[in-house]
DNA sequence: GTCTCCGTGTTCAATGTTGAACACTGGCCC
DNA sequence: GGGCCAGTGTTCAACATTGAACACGGAGAC
């Protein structure tokens, strides 16, 4: 998970259940439906909190509980400032164009064999259909979650149908030829000013180099 | 970035452009429409060329250019086996459930007032519609990118598109009064079983033991 | 010639993340 | 009581990421 992304959990979790130690606020995160998307290890929370506490968004009590010590943190006013702030940037910043991975494998997919392509893409159809049928079949049994969690989940259905349908007509590219895929004529140049072009003198200099300081 | 997306996407590059240098790599990611979601830093991009080619994945040549001595990679047969186990997670794996800031957002809304709350979702309308609108006005001058590019440009407007929708029914609801926003009566409590539940118990004593020890 | 500036190519210390592993308690079974 | 196991609470070394900063060369201005 991204710095900023802990930090806001993080901070806004201990704000919910405080005075809370790091023990807690892992099974808490880890009941939540949250489990699924926000992937916090145990070591994450721990340096986080450790690291909020320096930067005086949180205090840290060193409590002895019974026989145990336990370290137990609360919100300060500078961390509840802080909250907002970064709560603010995450709602009103879209993410439409975030880095996920299926980008990167896009991007990339001219060095995969047509087939390859094909079959992929098929998998990852039929993994969105499992996903969104689970989310129905699993989630609705509510009661168990948060109606703004819940309105979380619609958001993800239409996400879902809505990749659906692209990758219903991708597919259907592939199978018609498009695209300059491995193994066959690049279907596309760039233009001039581009660096790739730079890129190709370089290139055939540092193959010959390779050759004779071998 | 996370690990397994740079390795992807670090593999890819070397095997599209290679031999190449750690420098024309960082040229042609920023240059790409990628500089977009593919925040790759400079330091990224060296470490991850080390790493792999510590792990075999990829062949280093420090030759000697002229005057200057640089650092050339080309990937090995296992390098280009790992590039395409990787490439197929990828492609395979859904990441509808993906950890967006957004997500943490919604799921600490109610730490926020309903006009904060609001707000927010408003700017996010607002800046959603902003993005898209600078998405088609910007790439269409098309051949200046590849087709299986275009194609992705094509999912983000159907994703950006359903966001929106989804966006304008949640901010009728918290028009409506949905929701118990701070400052308000919850809307929910959680299932007996749920941890929360023990959590309120040690939350009582920890008050305590802090008023107590101060 | 030398000054300045920009592009090229890389390093590095500070910081953050990961997840396995540790240490302790209490409950249960025999 | 002793052995075992599950739950609680935390640490730590290995690894990855960040981005500012360094080093160098060439091109143009004067």
């Amino acid at each position: 998970m991204a710095a900023t992304e802990t930090r806001l959990l993080l901070l806004g979790t201990v704000m919910l259940f405080e005075p809370v130690n790091g023990y807690q606020l892992r099974r808490e995160l880890l009941s939540w439906q949250v489990e699924d998307w926000a992937h916090v290890n145990p070591g994450s929370i721990y340096s986080g909190l450790a690291t909020l506490a320096k930067q005086g968004n949180l205090d840290r009590h060193d409590l002895v509980d019974g026989s145990r010590e336990v370290a137990v943190y609360t919100s300060t006013p500078l961390g509840r400032r802080e909250f907002e702030k970064l709560w603010r940037e995450a709602v009103e910043r879209p993410d439409l164009l975030s880095p996920l991975p299926f980008h990167t494998g896009m991007a990339l997919m001219p060095l995969m064999s047509r087939t390859a392509v094909r079959e992929a893409l098929q998998t990852r159809l039929a993994n969105l259909d499992a996903t969104t049928r689970d989310q129905l079949a699993h989630e609705v049994p509510a009661g168990a979650v948060p109606p703004h969690v819940l309105a979380l989940a619609d958001l993800w259905m239409g996400m879902g149908q809505t990749e659906r349908e692209w990758l219903v007509t991708l597919v259907a590219r592939v199978d018609r030829g498009d695209f300059g895929l491995r193994g066959e004529p690049a279907d596309w140049q760039a233009p001039a000013d581009d660096p790739g072009w730079q890129m190709a003198t370089d290139r055939q200099r540092y193959v010959e180099l390779i050759a004779r300081q071998r």
